[in-house]
DNA sequence: TGTCATGGTTGCTATAGTACATATATTGCA
DNA sequence: TGCAATATATGTACTATAGCAACCATGACA
């Protein structure tokens, strides 16, 4: 059965995909891919940051310097135990806690080099392994695999932030 | 610029696939969205099982009952690590001791009717989501969506099991 | 039968993460 | 000034994961 006898298709676009059609399969199988990937970038760099910890380092990158309570709140967790977190990764070299300027009750937290360094490392590991997968495609696969990506994303959204975090991520 | 011009694409198709480029881009965006998929999907069975027990439930579901040891060695884990680390799930119901009718030194571990449930449970979750998602498309899009993971799949390859691991699933 | 290997459990220890309640410092405002 | 609100840190406690070493039960084999 195909998907999208094209006639089938312009009435009813919806009415081939149920959860054990072929392209469902086919996303199961390219989101297992993709998770080794990512794991596989996550790897070297585990043995100096946990997952929930690298989550920071995202956050971090992603918004600049935050309070210690709106960097808790981002990641979903509770002050005071953020707070001890925080220790942890401050210990580790990963972030900096700093007073801010304006309220001496605050306390920002910040990337620290090592922490950048860190985030990068991961970041341009999973470039470098999508670029490779991707190379031993040719020229009009790419095209495939870029039109396809591109309409999944598209359909799906970025998903909440919150969401990912139950993976640590 | 384009991943591949007809000519160069023939000619070289690794050329246009940098770190940097388009397809890369688009893929990552896929990826966080596939991510935010497997997120979800996991997310209700999330009070019942932790990351490294789901993982588990993964395994032996591909498996079978396997022997501590095997399941210990397949997680990557330390032996007696795993002996209470399967404590735990026994007395969370979601796998079950028993002794191996051939030796009677070895210990079989295998699924409950729970522990099969909550897998069960996230992987058709998981279907549900993908064909939520992809019922958005147009058939043609599907079309697309298939191709492009399917290629991209077949270049990445399966990712070996202690690869993923790393993130708990 | 004695010895060694194999499979698993237990004692001990350590770390990460998380939460609740409480303390402390600071600020804003009446 | 004094009190309430805000921002963070600490006391305490619990769970999950994890490793090493020692230990017990069983099996294999000389």
């Amino acid at each position: 059965m195909t998907l999208s006898s094209p006639s089938a298709a312009a009435a009813e676009p919806n009415a081939a995909v149920g959860p054990g059609s072929e392209v469902v399969d086919k996303t199961l199988t390219a989101s297992r891919a993709l998770l080794g990937v990512i794991a596989r970038s996550l790897a070297p760099v585990m043995d100096a940051v946990t997952l929930p910890q690298f989550r920071v380092l995202v956050v971090l990158w992603n918004f600049g310097p935050l309070r210690m309570g709106e960097l808790a709140l981002r990641l979903g967790a509770n002050q005071s135990s953020f707070s001890r977190f925080a220790d942890r990764m401050v210990a580790g070299g990963l972030i900096a806690r700093s007073a801010s300027t304006e309220n001496r009750r605050e306390v920002i937290i910040s990337l620290t080099k090592e922490g950048s360094r860190i985030y990068a490392e991961v970041t341009e590991a999973r470039r470098q392994e999508i670029s490779e997968v991707l190379s031993r495609l040719s020229g009009s696969e790419q095209e495939t695999v870029l039109a396809g990506f591109e309409a999944f994303a598209r359909a799906a959204g970025e998903p909440r932030a919150d969401e990912t975090l139950i993976l640590g991520m």
